[in-house]
DNA sequence: CGGGGATTTGACACATATCAAGAGCGGTGG
DNA sequence: CCACCGCTCTTGATATGTGTCAAATCCCCG
């Protein structure tokens, strides 16, 4: 095991300790929030520019918000104006169908930047909902755009981030089209352990903090069938799961049901 | 969101008609392909920006590439370096799993932009192949980049098309996540019509550039699937299809069967 | 401690996949 | 021009994975 997994705590409270709320003016806290002073950098927008550039973009980021769990950060048809980082907790975004079925299209946790779907039609088209207590940063898109033009590195990070938000649902296509439904799960659960690992978690233990439901809106399957799949999981020995608690024991198990068609 | 845009940003136009293969040189011709003379501009990545701008966006694509019918534009792992604007013509790309298994990720026609996947990886991470004898204009991104520098409206311009490119893709999304396999094909051949009409087309009678089982990979379904659903259109008198040419007769009819359970 | 949502599990239904056979169409070469 | 070949498409019969419905249990939260 390497150092750095030694100092895995089994569940995230990163929760960077400055205060920033402030009751006076509602949920939103006028307080700068330092880039160069988040420990989240390198996960998230200003990840790869160096110490002058990161300097720049703290001119940017002005506010943070904070959420309830089940609050929701923005919803589809409001005007777009911002670009959010997740700098505490996790998020689900939903997208709506005027016949009344929606769909969980992604599930965002810190460093993450959401909302990147509002750019092009100048609203955003989904809802994002706070699963947990949360916090985001807000980016101003103008401001975003205008900085872009001076800090070269940022307007390539951002592209960046926007291609890889393509990539990522490039991957769910993938998923939703091709994989059945125990390889689907195997792959969610992978794709939250590494993301887990990234951020200094550990990879193998972990709280959900969506429902059954949610996971599978997000797969494309019915919460029962995600249920067995868990069930079927567990009786395999690949992992020990206790309603959201998941624990993962055989990762190589995991990866050999992702490429199979039946048991 | 409405149902018909599920699927697709829309982007248009007709076949603009210089001549530009240079057999010395290979299918990479080097003659200027102005933007500002292109009949496509409204639709591509310059549109929105005024007759200035376009002469600068000019400067950037200085090569053209012809492709025949099955031939690869660029394949998964190739270096990043472009991104291509089809000219004329039509392709397809397809992502691939490790196991072998691949998927049709979209359909690419006159206006639109294929590569932006590659961005953040810096390298293409799908295969982009002609459906038909086809041109392309080449956008060397590190010009594009550069020059998004001095031209606002063209660095807005990408974000846009970057955008588009997600919420499109969140259309599949809900497409693959949510619909039946009659809902899928009916919002997939209304997203074709509008795209057709929107370049000049007829929107109720066109030719398929791609296979049964290109559809039903894009869609998430079998060729046999995608086969009995066009007959039960054919039945229902919504559409009247022999082989690859549809004509689509009922546009409500096939709106009315996107939104049911069953039928 | 009570209540309601979340989860699990079972029985059954149904949509789509799979397997198979044959027809249609387009291109090639005699 | 015709015949052949291969690919695509259509259609039928059957298999199977997942959805649906229902009931019981769990557990979190007030």
């Amino acid at each position: 095991m390497t150092a750095a997994a030694v100092m895995q705590s089994p569940m995230p409270s990163s929760r960077a300790a400055i205060p920033v709320y402030d009751p006076t003016r509602g949920n939103v806290a006028k307080f700068p929030t330092r880039c160069s002073a988040c420990g989240l950098r390198e996960l998230c927008l200003p990840c790869g520019l160096n110490g002058q550039e990161v300097d720049r973009v703290d001119e940017l980021i002005y506010t943070r918000r904070r959420l309830k769990r089940g609050e929701s950060l923005y919803r589809a048809g409001d005007a777009f104006s911002s670009l959010y980082a997740v700098r505490s907790g996790f998020f689900k975004t939903v997208q709506t169908l005027e016949d009344g079925r929606d769909q969980v299209t992604g599930f965002h946790m810190s460093g993450e930047i959401m909302g990147m779907d509002g750019i092009g039609p100048d609203a955003h088209i989904c809802n994002a909902i706070a699963l947990e207590d949360s916090e985001v940063c807000v980016i101003p898109y103008s401001r975003l755009e205008s900085l872009g033009r001076e800090v070269h590195a940022l307007r390539h990070q951002f592209y960046k981030v926007l291609s890889s938000e393509i990539v990522r649902e490039h991957g769910v296509m993938l998923l939703l089209g091709t994989m059945r439904a125990e390889e689907r799960l195997a792959t969610f659960l992978l794709n939250l352990s590494q993301r887990f690992m990234a951020r200094g978690y550990s990879p193998s233990e972990f709280n959900l903090r969506m429902t059954r439901e949610e996971i599978g809106s997000y797969l494309g399957l019915k919460l029962e069938t995600v249920s067995r799949a868990f069930s079927k999981f567990q009786e395999e020995g690949f992992i020990n799961v206790q309603q959201k608690h998941v624990q993962i024991l055989d990762v190589v198990g995991l990866k050999r049901c992702m490429g199979q068609k039946s048991e």
